[in-house]
Order: C-alpha cells, then sequence, then structure tokens
DNA sequence: CTATTCACATACCGCTCGTATATAAAAGTC
DNA sequence: GACTTTTATATACGAGCGGTATGTGAATAG
C-alpha cells in the first residue's frame, strides 16, 4: 500500500467524521450531539473536525448535503422507471415519503435541517431533492398536462405535503398500517394538479 | 390594590416567562437563547423558570401551546366567514400560510417547535390548528363533496403544503410577490381532494 | 401566634463549543 | 537529499450553558 498523498488522507478524514456525524446526530439529535464524542468515536478529536468545516454547523451542513444526494439520485432512479412523466411524479412523491421514515432521514434532514441551517432553498447543497422536483414539474407543464401554476411553488408544496406526511406516519402508532393511507391521500391530492382528470 | 393571592402571582409569572421566552425564542432560536438573559429580561432568574416549566423544553412547550392556539382561534375565525365549508377549508389554508410569514410563528412553531418536541401531533397542546383542519375536512367527507380519503391523512397533508410554501415564501428574496403565488398553487393542489370540480 | 408550605433566588458542577497554540508530517525548493 | 514552508491534526484553555441542590422569606393553615 502506497503512502496516502495528503489530499485523500483528508478526504478519508472527512468522510469519517461524517459518517460519525451521521450516526450521532440522528441517533441525539444535533443541539445534543458531542463533538468531542462524535470525533472520538470517528478516531479524531475536535482539531479535525474544525479544520475540516469550520464549526458544528458546517459538519451539519456536509452531512446534510451528503444525504439530500442520495435521497435525490434514489428519487431520480425511481422516477426514471415510470411509463410516463405523470407516473414519474406519483412515484417521486411516494418514494419521498417512504424514505423519510428513516429515523436518520428525519432527524437529520426534515427536522434538525431547516431548525439549524434555515429554509432548505437556501442550503449550500442547493437541495437536490427540490431541484428534481421542479424539474419533473416543469417537463409537465410544458407538456401540457397540468394547470399553469407557478413551477417552484408547485414542487414547494408537492415537497412540503410529502415530507409532513412522512413525519405523520413515523410518528404513528402503527406506521405501516398508516402509510397505505398518507400515500393514497397524496395521490389524490396531487391530481388536483392534473389538467383533465380523464388522463389519470 | 389588594395584596396578591399566590396562585394569581405565580400566574403572572408564568405569563411574564412565557412572554419572555417568545421574544428570546424568536430572536436567537430556541437552542441559542440563554435562560440566565430570558428571566432576567422578565425580572426573574432561573429559580422561577425550573419550578414552573421543570426545564428548557417544557418552557418551548408552553409558548408552543399558546401560539398554536391563538393561531387555530383565529384560523378558526376566518373559516367561519366563509360562505361554504369548501371556501372554508380555502381560507383556511391560505390564513395558515399568511400567519407563517410571521417570523415568530415560523421559527417557534415552523422549525424549533418540531425539532425540540418531535411530532406536532405528539404535543402536549394537542396540536389545534391539525384539529381544526381535522374537523373541517371531516365535515366536508359527511357532506359528500369530497373524495373519499382518509381524514387525519388529508388534513396533516394540507397544513404540511401549507406550512411548507410559507417557509418557502418567508425564505423568498420578495416575499410580497411570491406569497400570492403560493396562495394560488395551494388552491389548485387542493382541488384534488374535490369531488366534483363543477361545484368548485 | 406558631408551624408549614412553597415560590423563587442563589450557589455550584459538569459539560460544551470555539479559539489559540503546539506538533509532526507532507510538500515545495534548490 | 537537506532545508524551509505549509498544513492537517492534536492539545490546552476559557467563557458560558443547563440542571440540581440548597437557601430564604412570604403566604397559608391550624
Amino acid at each position: 500500500m502506497p503512502p496516502k498523498s495528503r489530499a485523500e488522507a483528508m478526504g478519508e478524514t472527512r468522510e469519517k467524521l461524517i459518517a460519525a456525524a451521521r450516526k450521532a446526530f440522528a441517533q441525539k439529535g444535533f443541539s445534543a450531539a458531542s463533538m468531542d464524542d462524535l470525533t472520538a468515536d470517528a478516531g479524531l478529536t475536535r482539531g479535525a473536525l474544525y479544520h475540516n468545516f469550520g464549526d458544528k454547523k458546517g459538519l451539519l451542513a456536509a452531512v446534510v448535503a451528503q444525504m439530500d444526494g442520495e435521497m435525490a439520485s434514489r428519487a431520480q432512479a425511481v422516477a426514471s422507471q415510470a411509463t410516463d412523466e405523470w407516473a414519474g411524479l406519483l412515484a417521486e412523491g411516494t418514494v419521498y415519503i417512504e424514505m423519510a421514515l428513516d429515523p436518520e432521514v428525519r432527524r437529520i434532514v426534515l427536522l434538525d435541517g431547516p431548525a439549524f441551517l434555515g429554509d432548505p432553498s437556501q442550503w449550500p447543497s442547493q437541495n437536490a431533492c427540490l431541484e428534481l422536483t421542479k424539474q419533473t414539474v416543469g417537463r409537465l407543464l410544458e407538456a401540457g398536462r397540468m394547470k399553469p401554476v407557478d413551477v417552484e411553488a408547485a414542487a414547494r408544496l408537492l415537497n412540503g405535503a410529502a415530507l409532513n406526511a412522512a413525519l405523520w406516519v413515523a410518528a404513528s402508532d402503527e406506521p405501516r398500517s398508516v402509510l397505505p393511507k398518507a400515500i393514497e391521500a397524496f395521490h389524490v391530492l396531487v391530481s388536483g394538479l392534473l389538467l383533465d382528470p380523464g388522463q389519470a
């Protein structure tokens, strides 16, 4: 094994810290997670953390960016397998709801992220999930299949509805029985955007 | 002025602390707000706070309960003036969006509340806003004007969409020009729940 | 009038984040 | 290849935080 170059060694520590932070933030929440414990868990100290991410919020931003990217690519993979654009939008929303059942996603991306980093539209990661939904909505509008609405407004409402549905499902006593209700209600709600109900 | 009874004196300190907390939480956010500063601002010390609310989260819960109640009563007042139930639901959602433009509401009820107290459906305050929407949806379902969906699911999705729309509006560069877009998109989306589009 | 309760203040402790400093290894230079 | 510089990480320190344990004086009860 050749000696690691400086750049790739630093990349590894960044990955280790982000992985440890993901676990700690998901388990204890952002504000209750200790940076001493977190860095020790990664075999490092706070020195590495401050050098790489500036401060605690910088680390959160990096974690959120990573998870947001993962979520978006998964959503895109699902949507691309749909038969048409409209089915793709429905599938995209559905998979957002399902992904938000993961406690890690819920706590970090949906709760602590907005509370400590501000609105997702201003995140450094550019919020890949929201961008993806905007593109899908834009294509549907161009195809003349949707009522004329503002693209960004529609995307925000769709994401908001999906994510809130997921929070509800996750907090319920029997998530597995509540999930289909949430998905069905989401589909009904989204149908309001459809221009010609006969096409649905 | 007669000497204050013990009970009403305690009520006054509770009110003073809640008022000071509302201001502090809105300005600095829950986690950054200092309980020493906050209580001193109310002319008290942390002793009063721990005696009345148990801990910092207890104070947040009390603040959220108060604000949630205020929002629900305002929404009910607006909805009750609508011509029919359907218009009432639309008006209710619209006023939620508008209320969420208040920075105090946004920060405390929409961001810090869920992050530190968990899902709104489990708040001690019982979440009056959500309850109100559920009742409205329930009446529309009984009247046969809505597609058959789960009441709670529909209410959660509607609130989620409205609140997320508000977060988007508030974070935008020109809230005043974006607000009507959000409201219109909300109305279009909600129309998906309507059974007979001709009635809208 | 005495005894008790209790609402609030004070004192203290462990822990946390951020910074300032130290160190050792890689990278650059000739 | 030796010397200097850069820099990625570790260490040390201080200010401030929340929570608890304890003190205190006024309102209540008998």
